[in-house]
RNA sequence: GGCGACAUAGCCAAGUGGUAAGGCAGAGGACUGCAAAUCCUUUAUCCCCGGUUCGAAUCCGGGUGUCGCCUCCA
């Protein structure tokens, strides 16, 4: 079975063949770093990061680069504003923006390159486009002739006389039409610029990708990813750049990720409610973030509230309480054979084909999630039940839920059971004293580790522990 | 105005023709010295009205509602 891809520019679910079997190539537009990111930015970072190590655990060998958009307006603007530089700027947060996605478990692209590093490709790009015809240059400008490229519109579903009644006309446009859009924009005073044909100046926003994902890709590239919003017009304009210079797709697959909302609302700074990534990981822990991104399909709309993160967080426990029984029960070294072990058995082998049939399904977290809660019920039943345990099933389950979180890493799965002498002596001093019946000591000593962040389980098989996470 | 998406229980959320996964919260029960955790039971006329079909949450038409894009906002 084939893993099955949405793409945004046919709008259905298509199967996957990459370039080359087995390999993927995948672009994912990466953050313009004039700010700290906010956390429907983190949704599209997780929700590919998920998708890369899903391609992954299927074999696919991933290649995947995301680029920092490290000049444009926004970062002139906001430079200016704190006085800095914009190379200044842009090493201040490209730092943040890597400390913050590590934070959430995203998982570094294997090539980061940054528009200003690529000026030469750039512009090599934009000669190409003047030498097809597609591009013209006006008043030291250069714009991309939209009206060249017929399928201009395509990957967001609109016709050109359409886009061009909803243009808006700025008053003094060098443009001849409004749909072209600036492939180089002349220097402006006080503005960063670099050398080219066409005098100093500085690159339009949509040309980076398309040089960038050229240059370390060659050809064709398999799987371009962003949010929904650069669907038009920014991808819809790399795709303009890329045919016209080169006469090739751009991507085959083209991945969009829905938006968040806030309370329901749009995030925007008129509403005042863009919440930072770097605010909510004080308040919350970030696989609770991660889960819930991760709890709806990466292409819905999602909500975001502190009660949601609350629900995840709650979900998500029931996962961790199992995996943490099971790291216990590994501890033990009883085999047997039972009516139960072949419960587990048959429902471990049907979880796993039925998590990777949800995944294949255009990566359906919400979906698997559910596979992994069912098969959790069958496996708590097992510890209650068929104490001695096997240990070879024990560890396959707990196998496959390494296989899980390597991929959507919403739990802490350690090699072994946490280990403390110190508790585990307090522990022996209370289970004498419930053998003795000594309630008063025994609740004693329960609180006091209570008190320590420690929460105590009587189980048939013997009192564990665990921390309480002290995050609120 | 043009284009598009979505509408499933108190909350979140899967499910694209065969009779509603899963999670959170709630209720009852089992287990426990008490807890905690766990298990069992329980909670849905799938926005409305038509139509197609033996059969629709799923397809078609209409309506209502919410939202997005058309503004270099992920």
């Amino acid at each position: 079975m084939a893993i099955k891809i949405y793409n945004t520019l046919s709008r259905t679910k298509e199967d996957f063949k990459p370039g080359t079997p087995l390999k993927a190539t995948f672009y994912v537009c990466g953050p313009t770093v004039y700010d700290y990111i906010h956390i429907g930015n983190a949704r599209v970072f997780i929700v590919f990061d998920v998708i890369r190590r899903y391609l992954q655990y299927r074999d696919f060998d991933v290649k995947l680069v995301q680029n920092y958009t490290d000049i444009d307006d926004k970062m002139i603007n906001r430079a200016k504003e704190q006085g800095i530089t914009v190379p200044e700027l842009a090493a201040r947060f490209i730092e943040a923006y890597e400390s913050d996605v590590a934070a959430l478990k995203v998982r570094p692209a294997d090539i980061k390159p940054r528009a200003t590093e690529h000026v030469e490709q750039i512009v090599g790009l934009i000669q190409k486009l003047l030498t097809n015809g597609y591009a013209y240059v006006s008043e030291g400008d250069v714009y991309y002739d939209t009206s060249r490229f017929a399928d201009y519109g395509k990957l967001s579903q609109q016709k050109q006389d359409e886009l061009v009644a909803g243009a808006r006309v700025e008053p003094g446009e060098k443009k001849r039409s409004p749909l072209d859009f600036a492939l180089w924009k002349q220097r402006k005073e006080g503005e960063p610029s670099w050398k080219s044909p066409w005098g100093e100046g500085r690159p339009g926003w949509h040309i980076e990708c398309s040089a960038m994902s050229t240059h370390y890709f060659k050809d064709t590239l398999d799987i371009h990813a962003g949010g929904a919003d650069l669907i038009f017009p920014h991808h819809e304009n790399e795709i303009a750049q890329t045919w016209g210079a080169d006469s090739r797709p751009l991507a085959r697959y083209w991945m969009h990720a829905g938006y968040l909302n806030i309370e329901s609302q749009k995030m925007s700074k008129s509403l005042g409610n863009v919440r930072t990534v770097r605010e909510l990981l004080e308040q919350h822990d970030p696989l609770d973030l991660r889960f819930l991104i991760l709890s709806a399909h990466y292409r819905s709309p999602l909500n975001f509230s502190a009660d949601l993160v609350a629900q995840s967080r709650a979900g998500r426990q029931r996962l961790q309480e199992m995996i943490d029984n099971f790291l216990v029960a590994q501890d033990g070294a009883a085999t047997r054979q039972d009516q139960g072990e072949e419960k587990l058995l048959a429902d471990l082998k049907e979880a796993k084909a039925r998590f990777i049939s949800a995944m294949d399904d255009d990566f359906n977290t919400a979906e698997a999630l559910g596979v992994v809660f069912d098969l959790a019920r069958s496996c708590n039943i097992y510890l209650k039940e068929n104490h001695p345990y096997n240990m070879e099933l024990i560890s396959e389950a707990l196998n496959f839920y390494r296989d899980f979180n390597g991929i959507f890493e919403v739990l802490e799965i350690p090699e072994k059971q946490e280990l403390d002498n110190e508790v585990s002596a307090l522990i022996a001093r209370r289970d004498k004293a419930r053998e003795n019946k000594e309630w008063a000591t025994s609740d004693k000593i329960r609180d006091e580790l209570a008190a320590r962040g420690i929460v105590l389980e009587d189980t048939p098989h013997g009192t564990r522990w665990k921390r309480k996470d002290c995050l609120q």
